[in-house]
DNA sequence: TCAAAAATGTTACGTTATCACATATCATAA
DNA sequence: TTATGATATGTGATAACGTAACATTTTTGA
């Protein structure tokens, strides 16, 4: 995912790059309250500064939120258009990892019931709970 | 589904009966606190009770949870085995109707990414957003 | 019958998210 | 230079969702 000049006005918005850090840093997904608590000494002080910071984020398609967990991961830049795909995530609940995966069959999948059902089915993501394998192997 | 005595048990608990009626009543999802306002004359006071309730019907198999917009819906009683299979459900974000589907493809689809990516899946709801014919129709 | 277990009631608090409004910053026009 | 408007940022309050912890009541089973 190459970046553009708007990359660079969004990356000079307060906060965006310092949340692109801790993201690419951790590789767990991240609360908006986790972000806040990373970036006290960078001068973060209430959840709306995040927030805001995040959805600049989310509609550089940048990151990705985590709809069921209510975290962020960033975006790793794989094949996608950014706001034009369905995203799958799986989400361990073991670990507390997450991964993007590239999957076409699920949103073929959810265009055929899109189809089906007359009902309109924007780009999102759709996150799913597990248990991945470094955790399968430990718990054995 | 018909009902076990062990159904007959579960909707002797406190709430349980009344919240199965509440969202039969309702074509919408009803949030934790929705149910409690409407249980308030039934002498419901606080979240816990109402939560409880929801836990063990859930458990039953008797309703589903929306995991994006934390909310309930009775499930509709179709021909899945309670806590086997993937449910998909369909949330309008126009008129906040939620419809669950039968759909094998979608679950075959995971299944799929659960064997590649050996990432153990359990059965869960997977809900996803969207806008209804009946709403699409309304705004022409 | 009586002790253990399960269910229920209740308080308090943690977490996530947004509203509403104040202030600052910056570009452009008067 | 000053005024004006647009956009970004700071900040307090509060709504919405969820659960920990403990008290009390009810049920169960030896």
């Amino acid at each position: 995912m190459k970046q553009t000049p708007s990359d660079t006005k969004l990356l000079s918005a307060k906060f965006t790059s310092d949340i692109l850090e801790v993201l690419n840093k951790q590789n767990k997904p991240q609360s908006a309250y986790d972000l806040l608590e990373s970036l006290r000494d960078k001068g973060a002080k209430a959840p709306m500064q995040i927030y805001r910071a995040l959805e600049k984020l989310e509609t550089a398609g940048l990151i990705h939120k985590l709809p069921k967990s209510n975290s962020w991961i960033a975006c790793d830049g794989h094949s996608h258009d950014a706001p034009k795909d369905m995203f799958v995530i799986l989400s361990c609940t073991s670990c507390g990892s997450a991964i993007e995966i590239e999957d076409t069959t699920i949103a073929k999948a959810l265009a055929n019931i899109s189809d089906r059902q007359s009902f309109d089915m924007p780009s999102q993501t759709i996150e799913v709970d597990g248990v991945c394998q470094p955790c399968k192997d430990k718990d054995q």
